[in-house]
RNA sequence: GCCGAUGUAGCUCAGGGGUAGAGCGCUUCCUUGGUAAGGAAGAGGUCAGGGGUUCAAUUCCCCUCAUUGGCUCCA
């Protein structure tokens, strides 16, 4: 037998006999180890912790507290809940049952089964006996006519067809328990390392995500090692629940929905309309400061715009349905970037004009099918933060860069310090299809982007095949602090529309030339905007943000003409204060400004009114002692200030 | 758009083949109270809409609409 060498984590190497496993090493290091090691990374491959190495490796033992342990953990469990289901319903087809970022889900064809929500709790009570029983996770190679054969017998067609596109010779199976399934692996050691299941909901999904292909039902769910951690877990989601701007957006009186205005029409209650204010004139300073201009253009243009922009074809069916005038078609608009070319080509430009930045808070109309609407993230009518800036190849560097710049003011004002850019690029087969067919263009700009990207040291992933039709874009990826991931913002690259516009500009050489366009929406749209802001503070906006910053709370009814100076003399430092003149005790208005989240309350008897004081209670944190009018007045504005000046 | 769930008072929800309930909110009255809910009375519902089964439907069935968990999509 010979030896190999093992390169562990903390810079020393062991030998053992060839034929080792993960888990002997684990052993040999300490029990307790070797009780909590999930899989093995060897050589930066995960591997069952079982599978014997052969050769000199390097060797990172995965435990629970690696997102990689974590991850062979829920695929196992993906793999119990099928053996669970088989037991349960036999003859049900299995389709791909992978881990995902919490937890795993497995899709299903259950034939003539009626499955539902109710039966849950029944599979998961089954898994955790069959946990329980700690069968071993055992792999095996099978040749490729042999796995065919296999599922062929088990007459699982969605199996059949991935084997169908794998190479002989690398297709594995692994077995626990009375389950066989077809599986690169890796895997837990045996099924007693889970010990705490909850599944936690059924939906429907395509099978390989084609709209096309017949429907499976997918269960979700998500495992633990100990029960502790899933009632951690489950905590969790009603914290998260909690900050849903749907719920918070209704408490807080922000805005609403209503049947006869229809779906996905989101109407502003008058304190939602205060954070679009306040919002747009962040922007507008912002932007004013950036050397744009604003534009004003109308919701509707005709036809032939979106035919010479080249929207048409490619979004005719997420345009709402045209509407016929005077022998011609119009559309609500779905973008502002024609209109705005349309301005830029209003008047003769020169190469000393530019750049060109128009900016527009623009409101679109997109028809997003029913099923895609989704609070204020997903709308038919939207509020963006929009602006083109049209400039030359030497100028796009800086002005790229300077967009860049203005997202990281606004992540510092709204404190999202978790994002990642993607740079989404084209891809060469789909030119003249998805993408306006100019492979050279596509390659100059993408390289531009690039460039930029790794010049300003930020954080980006690149990724083919996801641009624009009309050049390579950057979206802005947010995680709001209940894991809700989505793109909050866009950054795009266009030489298309400039072309299919005959947008130029004089050069020096007395040439006409076509600028580049760059479209930016730093803030997104206002709906998606506030849906964020709104779980990120879990509805305790900021200072300078707050509709209402300050509530005064008269002891008793008393003192109210007393409190009406005080709210004056707020007012008269622009301070948006609000008095509380009701006929309730305190212990009932502070409980109301308290749940109506108001960061500050004044609270008014009569010490107050007789030495000009008034007590100050913070939100959330109680009794913040007391102050003058003035000194109250100036600490808020301050406050106010130090954001404004980020 | 597709699969599943849900729709009862302004809000959160209970109920259930014999024409409806709670808490909060709202209105009025009493109370004038010092840091998270004072007391009483009252108003408020075509049980999402339409159709069917039934002596009788808010309840059972079908359709539509809306919301929602996902899938697909997001210029």
């Amino acid at each position: 037998m010979s030896k190999i060498n093992i390169n562990l984590p903390d810079g020393t190497s062991k030998q053992f006999e060839s034929g080792v496993t993960s888990m002997q090493i684990a052993q040999s290091i300490s029990e307790g180890l070797a009780r909590n090691v999930l899989s093995a990374k060897v050589n930066g491959a995960v591997w069952d912790a079982n599978r014997e190495i052969e050769a000199d490796a390097t060797l990172n033992l995965l435990t629970w507290n690696d997102e990689e342990g974590k991850s062979t953990m829920w695929h196992s469990s993906a793999h119990l809940m099928a053996e669970a289901l088989e037991s349960l319903y036999p003859g049900i087809k299995f389709a791909i049952g992978p881990p995902i970022e919490s937890g795993f889900y497995y899709d299903i064809d259950f034939m003539e089964y009626e499955f539902s929500e109710a039966d849950l709790p029944k599979i998961e009570k089954k898994m955790i006996e069959l946990a329980r029983m700690k069968n071993v996770f055992e792999r095996k190679y099978v040749s490729k006519p042999d796995a065919i054969k296999y599922f062929e017998e088990k007459s699982d067609q969605y199996k059949r067809e991935l084997i169908q596109d794998l190479e002989d010779g690398e297709i594995t199976f692994y077995t626990q328990g009375g389950f066989t399934d077809l599986c690169r692996g890796p895997h837990i050691p045996h099924t007693g390392f889970i010990k705490a299941v909850k599944l936690l909901s059924v939906a429907g999904a395509y099978w390989r995500g084609d709209e096309n292909n017949p429907m499976l039902t997918r269960i979700y769910g998500i495992t633990f090692p100990k029960q502790a951690e899933l009632d951690d877990y489950l905590q969790l989601l009603e914290e998260a629940k909690k900050r849903d701007h749907r719920k918070l957006g209704k408490e807080l009186e922000l805005f609403t929905f209503d049947d006869d205005v229809g779906p996905g029409l989101p109407l502003w209650l008058p304190k939602g309309a205060f954070l679009i204010e306040q919002l747009e004139q962040l922007a507008k300073t912002t932007e004013r400061k950036a050397g744009y201009q604003r534009v004003k253009t109308p919701h509707i243009a005709k036809e032939n715009l979106y035919i010479t922009s080249g929207h048409l074809p490619y979004y005719k069916d997420s345009m709402f349905p045209p509407m016929q005038m005077d022998g011609s078609t119009y559309y609500l608009k779905s973008m502002n970037c024609p209109h705005h070319h349309k301005l830029f080509d209003a008047l003769p430009k020169s190469y000393k004009d530019l750049p060109v930045r128009f900016a527009e808070y623009g409101t679109c109309y997109r028809y997003e099918k029913s099923g895609e609407l989704f609070g204020l993230m997903r709308v038919r009518a939207l509020q963006m933060n929009d602006a083109h800036i049209y400039c030359t190849k030497d100028q796009f560097a800086q002005e790229f860069r300077a967009v860049n710049d203005m997202y990281l003011k606004y992540f510092k004002i709204f404190g999202i310090d978790k994002y990642i850019m993607r740079f989404s690029t084209h891809s060469p087969e789909k030119l003249g299809k998805k993408y306006v067919d100019n492979p050279k263009l596509w390659k100059e700009t993408e390289d531009m982007v690039r460039k930029v990207l790794i010049e300003s040291g930020i954080p980006y992933k690149e990724v083919a095949d996801e641009a624009a039709f009309y050049g390579p874009k950057i979206d802005v990826q947010i995680y709001s602090v209940i894991g809700r991931e989505f793109t909050l913002a866009t950054n795009q690259v266009d030489f298309a529309q400039p072309l299919s516009f005959n947008l130029t500009f004089t050069n020096q050489n007395n040439e006409s030339e076509h600028p580049i366009v760059i479209h930016r929406a730093p803030l997104g749209t206002h709906e998606r905007f506030i849906g964020f802001l709104i779980e990120h503070y879990a509805g305790k906006f900021p200072l300078w943000l707050s509709p209402e910053q300050v509530r005064i709370l008269p002891i008793s009814e008393k003192f109210n003409e007393g409190c009406k100076n005080i709210l004056q003399s707020l007012e008269n430092y622009d301070i948006r204060a609000s008095l509380d003149d009701r006929g309730e005790k305190i212990g009932k208005k502070i409980r109301d400004a308290e749940m109506a989240k108001v960061p500050y309350m004044l609270i008014i008897g009569e010490k107050e009114l007789d030495e000009g004081i008034v007590s100050i209670r913070k939100q959330g944190e109680g009794d913040q002692g007391s102050k003058s009018v003035k000194e109250f007045a100036e600490f808020i504005q301050q406050d106010v200030n130090e954001i404004m000046s980020i």
